[in-house]
Order: structure tokens, then C-alpha cells, then sequence
DNA sequence: AATGAATGAGAATTCATTCAT
DNA sequence: TATGAATGAATTCTCATTCAT
């Protein structure tokens, strides 16, 4: 090989680095063994990445690129407050399992080795999804959608809280079994009854005060 | 015979590999620095533990037993279940921030480097509080303060969801970090403040079958 | 054919390759480095020079060149022996900072790395100024100018020593800071009491047989 | 092994360590080769030493020492000036040729790799030798022995420029060639004209202002 | 039984050199 | 012929684990 990598070679190489960091984590994962899965030499990586630490977090901005992508579409539609929850619960359900090793990559940011970049990757990663929850709750407030006596940012993180344990019991091996614990060896199967039952959950949160109202 | 090491020296010990795996994670940890720490040798630490990943499991389960004795006391008391919410919120705020060492422990284990126990600790973790939680909502729902038309094992574990997030938000850098950007930087300082919020969430969850049926 | 460089560009990358050689001796030097620098691709250096080693010996030379011409002007006067060896001082002096790298390159062929140069390229450099020193001393002898009890070869090497660890103490690091430390903080400042003294040095080396002669 | 290293054993370490920096340079030495070779693992040279410029600083400082301590007997005599002289000239001379690692370790300081050390080291090596010869001459110059227009410090420069020349001349590769090349190839088994040489050069210089004043 | 010095496999990283374009 | 991306051998350094004392 001579010619500049493709960007079908890069993606390939961030795909590896993926799958090996998802599967290890950041210190277990082998740099050697991921270049020569990649079909590459150490060099390369080395020269596009400069250390293993920029090259894992250009795996996991890859990964939450493809997650932001896959939830904007459904973010974005002109959908009621729980019709928009209802899609989104099922996006998540489904690119859990599809994703997996991006979800995992999250996941692995927020424990101990990667410490020092909480700060940065946080503002980073969070701060859309904060403020589009947060909006969407506050507008759903002004329409009287949803209750008024609440803090709609806490209640997006709340609602955020929800859907990232839902990822993670779709897609990581620990909350998996723990979901699992909780609801049934046969849960995976319910796919229905979940998203239904977190509908209920969720709809009453907020609209409570709503029939509250009606019921004085 | 390898009873040579009192109960407290096992603490000290337990302690100090807490204090580091919480810090460093199970990768980053040192084992002769733990030893080191801890005041006795690496030959000592080995003889008890076997290795490295041995001595995580026992800081480990160290962590999870002070967490379940404080948790227990809540779950154990009589009261009607959003009373009991409201004390369990309050318990894993206090002991989230006294006892993050301990909630990163289990945070670490959720990350790709310990697949391998996935399923063994989930189990033994996990089946408790799966169990407590779900017996509070069936009974809950008995005496007709909670809706029926709910799974309770379900509803356990969105509410576990929660908890398991509230704690990771007070304790661990990363979550620390995304909760200040949903709820505001001086959120640490508004504790009553999530604490009603939280309840107003669950709350509603809870009942909203209730004045639903009432309503009518 | 391989000429398509002009001799402006061998220049500008050999001077490229004195820079860096001088800062970092050959091992910490880096080709790829010095190519960019130079403004050229590896693959022409390499191909004009064919490894690193034989690069550094083309700096080597070109640096040596430089020297000597500096030199040469100095020794083909035909002043008597201590004005030549005053000029001589003052050129050393003047040069040494001018032309720090060239004299650091010379430094570097003398440490460990570059043992089996040694004989060839002691050969190649010495030579010339040996035979030339000798000469001129073997001359004064002749003309009465020096006493005659000495071996001129001897006294070359002595004189030729001086001026060396000249050139070193006003161009190379340690050479420098040792030079403070025996003659001052300040040495720097004093170039023309240096030149005094070392003329005394020498002149009294060369010249005490003959006082010792009309003294008696 | 399991006792801590003996003193011999260290002593065996860094000799190997001298020996392999002697003839590699820092860059082109192994570690790895340096602790087979001694015998020991790499382990334990990074216990004791930290890393590879630390272990070379230590293996430099070892060479020093015997060096200090060499020329120390001759310098602490109570001789005449030229004695001492000579003395030292016959010291450089045997040990030179000895303890050459120990010299070409020191040489090896001078060049570029070493850099930052240049100050710390200087200070250090050449403090101790700088002040000895200073005073010694200045004592000569106050007993008469000398003469009195000088700048004893740059006197001690020249001469301790001209041992230093000594030293590497019996003990460095391209200074051996060197010295061949001035003084003729048998310049090895001629150790007596060198030394009667190199005290002719000397004498005169220390005293041609009392022959001159003699004179007049 | 306890110690902790020693071990050495393993992993990250560098950079001289090659060779397809 | 020139390029410079790619290669991968080589080297430094770490640290879990062992075992002589």
C-alpha cells in the first residue's frame, strides 16, 4: 500500500479499534493486535493517531457520531412530547443492540482510566442532548402537554438517566444480565413489553399533574 | 493455616485497594503499590487473594456489602412506598458522596475489562435489591397504592435505573460532569432541589393510575 | 542519472543535516526530520546518500571543508611562528562561534557511536593539518625562530590539542559551562585575554631553549 | 537471587553498564543487553535506577570517581610544580590507557545526546580539578617557582586542556588515530619522549618570564 | 508464614528504510 | 525520477507474579 488511507480504510481502522476497545477497554486493548486486525502497521496508526489514547478517543467520537446520527432524526420530528418518547425508546432499543460496541465505548469513558478526560468529553458529548431534552420538556410545557411544576431540566435528566440504562442493558454485558435479573431471563424477547411499561412510567411523570388538575 | 492477619488488618487492606482500583481502575491499579499502602508485602496480598483480579473481587464485594447495609435499612422499613423512595433518595445522596469509592468499584465493573464476571457478580448483586424492589411495588400495589395496571418488576427496575444513576452522578468524574451540564453547574448545591424533583417524577409514575381511575 | 538537485539545494540539505546532527548527535537525529527541514522527500536523500550513516559523513565532511578553508588562509601565511599561531587563535575563537555546529559535528565522530570511522576518518582529517603544523615548527626550528631541542611531530600534536579543546570550549555545550568554571562566568566577555594568555602559553613552549641559550 | 543486590553485584552492574555506554554511546546501548549481560534482569535495573539516562548518569558517575580518585594521590603531593607535573602526566598516562571505559564514558558527556546534562555536569566534574590546579599554580606563582604575569586560572584551562587531550588520546578511538597521525604510528611504545616532551612544553611555559628576567 | 527482591513477558512507541505510484 | 506513506524491527519500560530466605 502506498497511496494515502481511504477513507473506507480509516473507517476500518476506527472500526477495529472499536471492537477491540468495546471488548477490552482502553487498557487491556493490544495497539499491535488492533493494526494488525486493521490490516495495518502499528506506523500508520501511530502516524494518524500520535498515541493510543487519541487513537481511543477517535474511536469513541466515531461512536457517539454514529449514536447522535441514529437519535437526530428522532429528535428532530414535530411529534408530540410522548410520541417523540415512544420513538425514541424504540430507536434506543434497537441501535443498542445493533451498536453495541459504540454504546460500549461509552460506557467505558466513565470509568477510572479515563478520568481526566471526564471533564472535556462530557461538555463534549452531553451538552446537545441536554439541551434538546430540555427544550423539548419546556416546550411541551409551554403547549400544556405536560405539567408545569417541574424543573425541565431535571427532568430531562431524569428522562436521559432512563435511556442510557437503556442502552446499556441492551448492549453491555453486565447491565444485560442485570436487566435481566430485574425483568426476566426472557426479557430480550419483551421487546413490546418494555417500551411499553417505560411508556407508562414515563407518560404519567409527565403528565401527572395534568389529570391532577382535571381531576380537582 | 493462613489466619495470621487480624480482621482490621483485612480492612486496611480491603481499603486500600478500594481507594486504588476506585481511583485508577482494575488495569491501572498497582499491585505492590496497594501492598505498599496497606503496610504489608505483595507475598501476603498473594497468598490471600491469588491474583490481582481475585483481590478486585473481594474490594469488590467489600464495596457492595457496606453499600447493601446501608441501603437495607431503608428498604426494610414499613413505610408506604413514596416515603420509603423519598429516604432511599436521600440515603444514596448522602452515601453516594461518603462512599464514592465504593460506587466506583461497581461502576468499574460495568466496563468491557471485566466481561468475564458479568454474569457470576449481576447474580450476586444484583438479586437482592431486584427482589426488595419488586416486593415493595407488588405489596405497594396490593394495598392499592400504586396502580395495577403496571409490571412491577418492570417499574423495579426503571426505578433502580434511577438510583443506579443518581449514585454514579454524585460519585463518579464523568457523571459528575454530565449532571452538572443538565441540572447546572451549582447543582451539588440544590440537593432538596433534586430530591422533590426526583419524587414529583416518580411519583406521578407511581400513581398516576390512581387519580386516572378516580378521575373517571 | 541523479543530478537534478542543484548545488544550492545539496547545500541547504546538508546544512539541514549539520543543524540537526549538531543539536542531537547522529543516533537522536531523525532523517525524516531533517528531509522535511531540508524541504525534500526521504526518498532523494536516500537516494543521494543511501543510509543515514553515510549522510552524517557528508555533513561530516562538508562541516570539516568549511573548517579547513577557514583555516587554511591563516596557515599559509607566512608570518613567523607566533604571529601565525596569534592568527591562528583568533581565527579558532572567531570561527568556533560562527561555525558551532560544523565544530560539533567534528565532537560527535570522537564519542562512542562512530568507533569504526575512526581510523578512516582520522586519516582524511588530521593529516593535513598535522603535516602542516609540523612543517611550520620544523621551519621555525630551521630559521632559529624555536628552540631545537624538541620533536616538532610532538609539539604539533600539543599545539594542535590547545586549539582543539579550543574549538570545543567555544562551541559545545559542556565545553563551554567547564570553560566557566576554570577561567571565569564571565569568560566570554574576555576573548582578548584569552588570546594574551595562550599566546604566553605557547610562546614561552616554543621560545625557552633560546632565552635559556642567551641567557647562559 | 533473592537478597538484595551486593555491593559487588552493583559494582558489576555498572562496570557492565560502563563497558557497553563505552562503546555504544548512550543511544546505541541496549538496556536489555547491559542486564544480560550483567546477569540480572531489566527488573532490577529499573528498580535501582529509574531509566536509562539515570543508569548511564550513575555509570558515569562511577567512571568519575575512579578517575577523582586516581589523579588525587598525585595531586595532593607536596612536590615542586613540574614535579607534580610529571607526576600527573605519568598518571594520566597508565591510567589512560587502564581505565579507558571510564575516559571514553567521559567523553561521551561532551557530545550532543548528553546535552541537557552539560551544565549540571560540568559543575560538578570539573569544579573539584579547576580549583586544585588554580591553587596549585597560584602557590608556585607566590613561591617563585613560576612566573608572575600569568592568570593562574587560565593557565590551570591550558593544562588541564592538554591532560584532557592526554587522556582521550590513550583511551579514544579517533583520538588514538589521531595522536598516531602527529606523533607517527609506534606513538604508543615512545611513552617517555611523550611524557619528556609534554614537560618540555610545559616547563617553558610555566617559567620563561624567570629565565627572561634572568636574562636581562 | 511472611517478606520483598527479582523476574521477564508484554506493550507502547519510534524511526530508518523501502517501494508503489 | 521523486515522493512520502507505509512498514515493522527494535527498544524502553512496567508490573503481576514467584520463591529463596
Amino acid at each position: 500500500m502506498l497511496r494515502k488511507l481511504t477513507e473506507e480504510k480509516i473507517e476500518e481502522i476506527l472500526e477495529t479499534g472499536i471492537a477491540e476497545f468495546a471488548e477490552k477497554g482502553l487498557d487491556r486493548a493490544n495497539v499491535n493486535v488492533i493494526a494488525k486486525n486493521a490490516g495495518i502497521s502499528v506506523g500508520v496508526l501511530y502516524k494518524y493517531y500520535g498515541d493510543k489514547e487519541t487513537f481511543f478517543l477517535a474511536c469513541l467520537r466515531k461512536s457517539l457520531n454514529v449514536l447522535e446520527s441514529v437519535l437526530k432524526e428522532v429528535v428532530d420530528s414535530e411529534d408530540k412530547i410522548l410520541v417523540r418518547a415512544e420513538k425514541m425508546i424504540r430507536a434506543v432499543q434497537a441501535y443498542s443492540r445493533k451498536y453495541s460496541n459504540y454504546i460500549n465505548m461509552y460506557n467505558e469513558i466513565t470509568s477510572g482510566g479515563s478520568k481526566k478526560f471526564a471533564e472535556v468529553l462530557a461538555k463534549e458529548i452531553e451538552t446537545v442532548t441536554s439541551k434538546a431534552y430540555s427544550e423539548l420538556i419546556e416546550k411541551a410545557m409551554r403547549d400544556g402537554d405536560i405539567r408545569s411544576d417541574i424543573n425541565p431540566r431535571m427532568f430531562a435528566f431524569f428522562f436521559d438517566n432512563l435511556l442510557t440504562m437503556m442502552q446499556f442493558s441492551y448492549s453491555c454485558d453486565y447491565y444485560k444480565e442485570r436487566m435481566k435479573i430485574f425483568c426476566g431471563e426472557d426479557v430480550e424477547n419483551r421487546d413490546e413489553e418494555m417500551i411499553s411499561q417505560l411508556l407508562k412510567f414515563l407518560e404519567s411523570a409527565f403528565t401527572f399533574n395534568q389529570t391532577e388538575v382535571i381531576h380537582k
